[in-house]
DNA sequence: ACTTAATACCTAAATTTGTTAGGTATAAGC
DNA sequence: GCTTATACCTAACAAATTTAGGTATTAAGT
């Protein structure tokens, strides 16, 4: 996995989308989430997840809970109510920049 | 036009794609057809175009000439043989990027 | 007992990329 | 003469991610 260079700035969605879909999740599991539903082509790093995640809490968007579990602690992270708005609105302006994004790549652009 | 946050990095492949459609284009050319394209929904502004441009020259993927036309300079970017092979490269890694992003966001993603 | 892999959290410095906010200059339209 | 469109550009700043670590527990292998 050389890069993830090409999504940047849709981690963000990524977050809202899993919570969206899982109404609790804790990091670490993010990460094998989206490793395993994409078969190892996509990878986020514990880097990358964990500092998006903080920013979404300071914003209101994600709640905490620690848990302990087998001797460690997991913090599971949620939608708060302005989350799950938050969450359907970038998850269409991703939708919609990909689709853009696919208008140029998917098709012959003789222009002019 | 609030942002274009999302399509951070696929910068370098839209004008790959470009140049790989056309031969030749010029920098704000390529803003218009990018506009156009999409209907609105994409811009690329300037400032972000030409700096991503000059990188490409200095890379060795783009060549530049210039054309005086209507008593203006125009200059006008093709690809390299290299750029060439870049462009295919690049091309098909944001395609498999998008791939895995839709995985995410089109699909009930109950985990574990 | 020791080491490695997996789990689970995290940060700090540096880099990359893009935004904001300009600047220059010519041509065309009113 | 003023504005819009064309056509190039840069510099300061902000945002997002990468690189490169750190800490600590549990499980598995030797």
């Amino acid at each position: 996995m050389e890069s993830n260079q090409f999504i940047k700035g849709s981690l963000t969605a990524i977050i809202l989308k899993l919570l969206e879909d899982n109404s609790r999740m804790y990091g670490y599991e993010m990460t094998k989430a989206v490793r395993e539903l994409t078969k190892e082509k996509m990878n986020i790093t514990e880097a990358a997840l964990y500092p998006a995640l903080h920013k979404l809490v300071d914003e209101g968007l994600l709640d905490t809970i620690n848990e302990m579990v087998d001797g460690r602690v997991r913090k599971y992270y949620s939608l708060t109510k302005k989350g799950k708005k938050e969450a359907t609105t970038k998850i269409d302006a991703l939708n919609e920049a990909i689709a853009s994004v696919q208008i140029i790549l998917n098709s012959k652009l003789a222009y002019e």
